[in-house]
DNA sequence: CAAATGATTTGATGGATGTCAACATAGAGG
DNA sequence: CCTCTATGTTGACATCCATCAAATCATTTG
């Protein structure tokens, strides 16, 4: 593994550039396909809780020494992360030893977007 | 089956009055598990398409004969809808011979509340 | 180079999940 | 009642997925 887009969706795309909000129009078949993936990366309380100890660092970014007390193994660690950079929510990148991971940018708003309220 | 609240969950409790946006506060493990519950029943691409043709109605509810062009079998569109009122996110009404389901209250709100910039 | 530390990958496994066919239930209308 | 339409439920099955142990890779340090 190297840098940052490496095996990443490109999630701004995917989201700001493909979609009204929910409320407003229906998706479609492909639109839902990459959408779920999103979803599907936040369904496990794991994942969700390695994504928000990393949204919540005030750096924006926590090497993964710092967020491994979570109740797994080190190695299901790795994947979970792993699987959350997949769908594009979140960028790695080695500085020495360590392994840092941040939110990808524009991620948090584009979710807030699809779900505004349109009403 | 029979009315709205049956099986579901209590999503304005879940959401709403349990945490900060993402971006603000490390969720706990046991918040974790709770939202984690609401991504999953997104996570699939026929459940979000299901979830996003009723969000989208105008007035609010579809009956389910109104949605089941999603490419799958009706006894698994029937699943679907019932896992998503199982996570809180649909509520739903039989009215004569047809079921109606509309997004419960709170919502999409709650969850963009979760979402939320707080840069 | 060798040893140690941090992180990822691989392989295996048990459990969860999406799907459909078949059946059951509910209401409408003869 | 009996039938037709609209939904929901059950059971079976194939696939996906979270998890861990073990092995591997990367980087620093002795």
């Amino acid at each position: 593994m190297s840098n940052l887009a490496l095996g990443s969706t490109d999630l701004q795309a995917t989201v700001s550039l493909c979609c009204q909000p929910l409320g407003k129009e229906e998706l479609s078949a492909a639109d839902s396909e990459k959408i779920s993936v999103i979803f599907k990366a936040l369904s496990d309380p794991v994942r969700l809780r390695l994504f928000s100890k990393i949204a919540a660092q005030p750096g924006g970014e926590a090497c993964v020494c710092d967020i491994q007390d979570v109740g797994v193994s080190q190695p299901t660690v790795s994947h979970h992360l792993r699987k959350l950079r997949e769908a594009g929510l979140l960028e790695s990148e080695r500085r020495a030893s360590w392994v840092y991971y941040r939110v990808a940018p524009g991620v948090l708003s584009a979710m807030a977007g699809l779900l505004s309220q349109t009403t």
